[in-house]
RNA sequence: GGACGAUUGGCUCAGCGGUAGAGCACCACAUUGACAUUGUGGGGGUCACUGGUUCGAUCCCAGUAUCGUCCA
């Protein structure tokens, strides 16, 4: 047996953590094979934004992913855990012209090229640092693989499908409602708006006048300014004469046309709406379908331009009030509602209220990509985890509007387009030039175009490169379900596209937001948010990662508190000391493990346990029930081991014939904390090399449940030990006798548990001796009597066994009643019938038992 | 407005047709052999409400209420 150094007396993850890190990278476990023989598995990082730090919720989601990837690793699998970031195209422009503004610089001020640089400048020095946090979390991720979405191999990928998807029809150019943010002066698709209901108005006002006059309502009065028609229901009696006619529009002076469109609700405000083609998504469906005016009275800042009025130059809501006015001013507002609560969207970066602009963009013609991307799911080629998200899924997908793909930005892959003097338009693909005096389109395309590449871009796409070959299609994508819109969906679309149908990865497992104690939403605002780091800093990343993964049932949202970080630190204690308590009794790991057969019945149940938990364990985690699987696991290692097994080797140890239970507890460990290890890979490395040696836990094997290892005869053993030794704790703390106080009792009727009377004995500290015995307990065959030396408390006697006796009375009727019941009786299944007779005849005994003991305890 | 989900001990959540569970919090006792970042024992829930199905409902069905999320 080799010698092993004893454990420090105390664990303190700081000490040992970026050390172990350090080991992991050295040794390159982390590197995968692309010509590796074993079969592959993979995770590709969904990308943090260059910007962005660590919150919980990453931290969440790479724990998830790291628990997989750690185990797949040990089950033999060629694992890669394929880490970076997307470039974050509004959030970097925007932080990097925040530094700039400060110097009083503007990006116009540097010019595009300059300024691109800064950029790139800013992220060589400054960006990425949620890649070191990473680190700190211990994530086993390959960085030799690490990829940015502004790479040369990626920005080749977005130029690759650029060109393939235009050659296929399925990107186009046009002119549409899009959402225009006029803070960060660029277009924005459906999916970064945000709606919220906001305190607005609802105003009625009266176009025309005298004979031809009628009312519209609107949320909007500035845009009136804009607009190229009235437009009723087609079966409104109301307005049917009117239907046709010109009504003169106030303050702009124009005559505009009435219409009827199926569009509108009748029975919404007046029933009679105004059409602002170029400033409402609704109004411009309408607009072009009747062929109305669609001018646009408003600039990219949202300042009122081109109305030829007066409001010309002020800014949409400074015209809206002053519209209002006018208008009260000519008599025309019929009816005002203010506060009026409506949705409006919002820019989801920087919150400013969203312009609907008529623009002219790049689209992505979504209809047979979100076709093909609901399919795979619909026919089982890819399994969204937990199954019950799919309906949001399938909702998204197959409702889906053209992605609006252009951005009005400087920082990102510049789309690819090139136009002619005559506005020819070149799409140029990777290598292609354009021809003498085009120029490049000044746009460039939404960060999600590049991330939606991410599962294929990162390995090499469009080379056929090894890596590709070995690790596409992915394996499970983690991530949260408030992104299956957003990234999900956009990867599944290019990915099945881009790989000629195959999809960019099997299972999508999606797990919740993490909350605070209470289930509240973390925000800035609430000042509610746990900083993951600050938490690591105190109880360790391996506790931080076990309370994010013990609370992690699949596609819900979790609470989080310190109290509970705290609690996982506990945990990681509890096994290190368990650990010293093995190691300084010769718990080892090395040779054979001695014939199950030749075990006592507590090393056979410990084993029976164990083989239980690997089973369990590995079918939850395979199944992505983190929650689950680290319950119990937790139980495993804290109740069953720490509290049953240790306790009753004691005794053991602390004679003869140890020698075989030294064997099974070290290898009870060992097995525990592979099983540990993905979720918390330090402590268990830790402890793992002290205990047997090896090299390291990341390179380990799995446990594997041996079935020749159980044996029921032992569980039942033990769990008639823990009745009898939880017994008589409850009957000495209900007589006020000190833990450490001995007693002398005398055990009759164990039967086979007679083996085991020195470890229950010196569990409960109970001497041998000769009496006279004052108190008695029983538990079916088995009596403990106690030589108190008179000194029993009757009073506590008394409450003890009466309160047994009420709860056994009470458990006797219920089943009486069961029994009794013809209904129960016949229809019944017989192993619940034969399980109420059984109960029914256990509490009569206990009953008769209580009762002769209450009976024989002296008069007070 | 549409859809989905939730409602279980003080808090956060599991469970799910056959005597209600966990973690934390709480009460009492104890520094004892690895561990006070601990141990032992204990208290606490008519499983939102109303009906229905069933021998039996926290669990299935319908309705009501409240809350939450997403979409418009």
């Amino acid at each position: 047996m080799n010698e092993r150094p004893e454990l420090a007396a105390n664990f303190t993850p700081a000490e040992i953590e970026p050390g172990l890190y350090e080991k992991w990278l050295v040794a390159e476990y982390f590197k995968a094979d692309a010509n590796s023989e074993k079969p592959p598995f993979t995770i590709v990082i969904p990308p943090p934004n260059v910007t962005g730090s660590l919150h919980i919720g990453h931290a969440l989601d790479l724990t998830l992913q790291d628990i997989l990837i750690r185990m797949k690793r040990m089950k033999g699998f060629e694992a890669l855990w394929l880490p970076g970031m997307d470039h974050a195209g509004i959030a970097t422009q925007n932080l990097v012209e925040k530094q700039l503004a400060a110097q009083g610089i503007s990006r116009h001020d540097l010019g595009r090229e300059k300024f691109v640089e800064k950029v790139w400048e800013w992220k060589n020095e400054s960006g990425g640092l949620i890649l070191d946090q990473i680190q700190r979390l211990g994530a086993s991720v390959d960085w030799s693989r690490e990829r940015f979405t502004m790479d040369p191999g990626l920005s080749l990928a977005v130029r690759t499908i650029f060109k393939r998807l235009y050659d296929d029809g399925l990107i186009y150019r046009a002119e549409r409602i899009i959402n225009w943010c006029p803070r960060c002066m660029t277009a924005l698709s459906d999916i970064e708006v945000e709606h919220s209901d906001i305190e607005g108005e609802f105003v009625s006002v009266r176009y025309g006048d005298d004979d031809l006059q009628i009312t519209v309502a609107t949320t909007r009065p500035e845009t009136m300014l804009g607009d190229g028609a009235v437009a009723v229901h087609p079966d409104d009696p109301r307005y049917a004469h009117l239907v046709g006619k010109k009504v003169l529009l106030p303050l702009a002076n124009r005559w505009i046309p009435i219409i009827a469109d199926e569009l509108v609700d009748p029975d919404f405000g007046t029933g009679a709406v105004k059409v602002t083609g170029a400033h409402d998504p609704n109004d411009f469906e309408m607009a072009t379908r009747h062929g109305i005016e669609m001018p646009i009275i408003m600039n990219t800042h949202a300042v009122m331009e081109g109305s030829n009025t007066e409001f010309d130059g002020m800014d949409r809501f400074v015209a809206r009030v002053a519209v209002v006015a006018e208008l009260r001013k000519q008599g025309r507002i019929v009816a005002e509602k203010r506060p009026y609560l409506h949705s409006v969207g919002h820019c989801s970066r920087c919150d400013t209220i969203v312009e609907p602009l008529l623009s002219k963009q790049w689209f992505v013609k979504v209809g047979p990509l979100a076709k093909a991307a609901g399919d795979a799911v619909r026919d089982g080629r890819v399994k969204i985890e937990p199954d019950e998200l799919s309906p949001r899924y399938f909702d998204w997908v197959d409702g889906m509007h053209d992605w609006c793909i252009s951005r009005q930005l400087w920082w990102g892959h510049r789309i690819p387009v090139y136009y002619g003097p005559n506005d020819e338009v070149v799409v140029c693909g990777p290598g292609e030039e354009p021809p003498a005096g085009y120029t490049q389109d000044p746009d460039v395309l939404d960060t999600w175009f590049s991330s939606g590449l991410w599962p294929f871009s990162t390995l090499g796409w469009p080379e056929e490169s090894a890596d590709l070959k070995k690790f596409y299609p992915t394996s499970v994508l983690v991530t949260g379900y408030d992104i299956l819109f957003f990234w999900v969906a956009r990867m599944m679309m290019l990915g099945l596209y881009a790989m000629d149908g195959v999809q960019p990865f099997h299972t999508i497992a999606l797990h919740g937001l993490v909350r605070d104690k209470f289930g509240k939403k973390m925000s800035k605002s609430r000042g509610n948010g746990i900083d993951p780091i600050e938490f690591m800093d105190k109880y360790g990343s391996d506790a931080v990662r076990f309370t994010l993964a013990r609370m992690a049932n699949p596609g819900t949202d979790q609470a989080l508190a310190e109290e509970w970080i705290a609690g996982s630190r506990n945990f990681a204690t509890k096994l290190w000391n368990a650990t010293r308590f093995a190691t300084m009794n010769g718990a080892h790991t090395d040779g054979e493990l001695p014939a199950f057969d030749s075990l006592n019945l507590i090393d056979q149940w410990i084993l029976t346990r164990l083989n239980e938990t690997i089973t369990e364990v590995d079918a939850l985690l395979e199944k992505f029930e983190f929650a689950k699987a680290l319950e119990l696991l937790y139980h495993f290692a804290w109740d069953d081991l720490c509290d049953w097994y240790l306790e009753l080797t004691k005794a053991t140890f602390a004679g003869d014939g140890s020698a075989k239970t030294a064997r099974v507890l070290g290898h009870v460990l060992d097995q525990l904390m592979r099983l540990l290890h993905p979720v918390m890979p330090f402590i268990s490395e830790e402890i793992w090399c002290n205990l047997s040696g090896g090299e390291s836990l990341v390179i380990a094997e799995w446990p594997k449940a041996n079935t020749t290892q159980t044996s029921a005869a032992s569980l039942n053993a033990v769990k008639e030990i823990q009745e009898v030794i939880t017994e008589i704790r409850r009957f000495r703390n209900d007589q006020g006798i000190k833990t450490s106080a001995k007693i002398v009792a005398k055990f009759t009727g164990l039967g086979e548990l007679s083996a085991y009377e020195d470890a229950i004995r010196f569990i409960v500290r109970a001497d041998r001796g000769d009496g006279p015995f004052s108190a008695k307990i029983e538990l079916g065959s088995v009596i403990v009597e106690f030589d108190l030396t008179g000194a029993i408390d009757i009073k506590a006697e008394r409450a003890r066994l009466t309160k047994d006796l009420a709860t056994a009375t009470k458990d006797l009727a219920t089943a009486k009643v069961k029994l009794e019941n013809e209904g129960f009786m016949a229809k019944a299944p017989l192993e619940v019938v034969t399980e109420i007779r059984e109960r029914l005849e256990v509490t009569s005994t206990d009953i008769v038992r209580i009762e002769a003991a209450l009976a024989a305890l002296p008069i007070e």
